[in-house]
DNA sequence: CTGAAAGCGCTTACAG
DNA sequence: CTGAAAGCGCTTACAG
């Protein structure tokens, strides 16, 4: 029984009492300096004592408590991750890829979301005061100013796919250009003329580069592009894939190929020409961009354009502990990393009709 | 410059070292109880003094150390979430509402892959380490021996949607009884007599409960259940949907109308059917489980249970802070939650044929 | 090989 | 209203 300042409130105990490294030392007969070297065998423990402490250890289900650990070394073995959205098809992905490495060198992972903006400062807050180790932020929005601010707390930081481009150091980034060039080749490739390219206002520079890439393959081809087929949608949802192919279809021209930022936008545009009594591939040619899990299920199954999702995610981790390990004197040496997927030919592009 | 005993190095300090409480004591002139209270707001300060103290934690660029805080008060302030993979389109859902309410009472999140049983053991001890004041556990084949290792370090614990039936407190489960029947009924209500349910073996609980609504179904109407229509496959995904609907279709007299236990499979089946030259909604009706984002982008949109996932994660976490917040002396009072979600007719079903 | 001591950064009962 | 002291559970330089 005991009595709390703060809420002027007598309290029983009932929740059990962790067993400490102390519980241990006066089982086993030992200072707790002894027993803590045990536990982390030490060498300049005996080899029996070692053993004795460990057992009784083990018999007391002695949990080790990181938080005192912490305190002591200054260290959390944390990883915190800032995604917009855990549920984002794209960003839960990465996820999965950040979480396969931090559980491998048995640290842990903090997560928090940054809503779209809308928590980003309490959500860094929160990282702080954690005293995590380095911060993986996967949250498109984020800027200069909150990096520098983990800077100034020694927090090192890797961003992911972030859309500002100005960001240049610790950075993984995915190669864009080259994943539009592709989509828009496989287009010509297949003898299309006149290709649309639907990008996403919200994306920023991934956005951009893909359309680069769009650029770059119709020069290549001795094409040039038509700038009314070059739309710019405020969002990356399916349903800015439909309002992107219903512009599209009311061009007095229209296009026979459409290359969309994503796939749930692709997916989007499928549905809208469907709707309209189109044919997909027939009529309109239709790529994506991402292969999200479903693009391989709806029909006909998109062409799209496989984001190494997954490895983004581990060459992020993979950065923030080469940060952490580096020894040396000097700050860490900044770095990108640029990934390169590839092309997935599936139904929903073949040649024009005519 | 320092030696260190663990490594045997010697090491040079660069990272900036975070301001502490002294630091402010030292500053203000003030000892660093008065600070540490004056940070909080305790009323036994001066307004004057925890003005002038927060002004200068202010100025100092002061983060107060959640770690240090947690070994005094041994309370973290986080809450651990275990999740099979965090990329499952269903728990990742579930995360989001988790999060949000998390966040909203200023915890944290921590967050584990059990990589579907491979990595059960490595969460569950990570999270005890960390002394996470509570866990809610969303990895569906976590056993009651987990939950006992947790009651035994005073970790209270909830499970969403555990696949085995025996965990009966502290849990939140979707009313999958309900589902089943209601997905059933509408295709009665459309016309069909002979329907099949394509369930999923690994889903446990949550896949016999939709048979048993199936079954229930059927017994109202008056009609009875062909076992020959009754199938399990050893997966959720859309390849083990379209196993389904191959299987189906090879019978002598095939069913008119295919209940799947979730959308993935639905679409699978759905795949598959097209792909033999068959119609849906025309020759077969499908109905899928779950309403997963891209089920309303198929072609045709898919008719699906529409599974408040968002919910049935707040309500995890509310449940959670009911359990931490409870401060009878009585042991927590148990609990179930069961929610219950909405059928989504889209265009994958239809009055058959005949 | 082992122990006593100091300290990580906080909170808080107790004394003034 | 403020401060000195103890302590949360560990780690580790130092002394024996």
């Amino acid at each position: 029984m005991l009595f709390c300042e703060q809420c002027t409130r007598v309290h029983y105990e009932v929740v059990p009492v962790p067993v400490t490294i102390k519980d241990i030392a006066r089982a086993a007969r030992m200072s707790h300096s002894t027993v803590s070297r045990a536990l982390r065998n030490h060498p300049s423990v005996s080899a029996e004592t070692t053993a004795r402490i460990q057992r009784i250890a083990e018999e007391m289900g002695y949990v080790p408590s990181a938080v005192a650990r912490s305190l002591k070394t200054s260290r959390t073995r944390v990883i915190g991750v800032i995604v917009n959205r855990i549920a984002d098809p794209f960003f839960s992905r990465v996820l999965d890829g950040i979480q396969d490495v931090v559980q491998d060198r048995t640290y842990s992972l903090f997560l928090a979301s940054a809503n779209y903006g809308l928590n980003d400062d309490q959500a860094i807050q929160a990282m702080v005061e954690r005293r995590i180790d380095g911060l993986i932020i996967c949250a498109t929005y984020m800027t200069r100013e909150y990096r520098e601010r983990l800077d100034r707390q020694g927090v090192p930081s890797v961003l992911v796919h972030n859309r500002s481009a100005e960001d240049a150091e610790n950075a993984i980034y995915h190669d864009d250009i080259f994943g539009g060039q592709q989509m828009t080749r496989h287009l010509i490739d297949l003898g299309h003329r006149r290709i649309a390219y639907l990008g996403n206002a919200h994306a920023g520079r991934s956005s951009h580069e893909r359309l680069q890439g769009y650029r770059m393959a119709h020069a290549e081809a001795g094409l040039s592009v038509r700038e009314d087929y070059v739309l710019e949608a405020n969002s990356g949802t399916a349903q800015s894939g439909a309002w992107g192919a219903s512009t599209l279809m009311a061009l007095s021209e229209p296009p026979t190929a459409l290359f969309c930022y994503n796939d749930l936008m692709a997916i989007g545009a499928m549905s809208a020409l469907q709707k309209a009594g189109l044919q997909v591939p027939g009529d309109w040619s239709i790529v994506g961009f991402d292969n999200i899990t479903l693009s391989a299920f709806v029909n006909p199954p998109l062409t799209t354009f496989d984001q190494p999702k997954y490895r983004l995610g581990q060459q992020a981790a993979r950065m923030m502990f080469d940060l952490l390990d580096d020894d040396s004197e000097a700050a860490p040496r900044p770095g990108i990393v640029i990934l390169r997927g590839s092309l997935l030919a599936r139904e929903s592009a073949a040649p024009p009709a005519e």
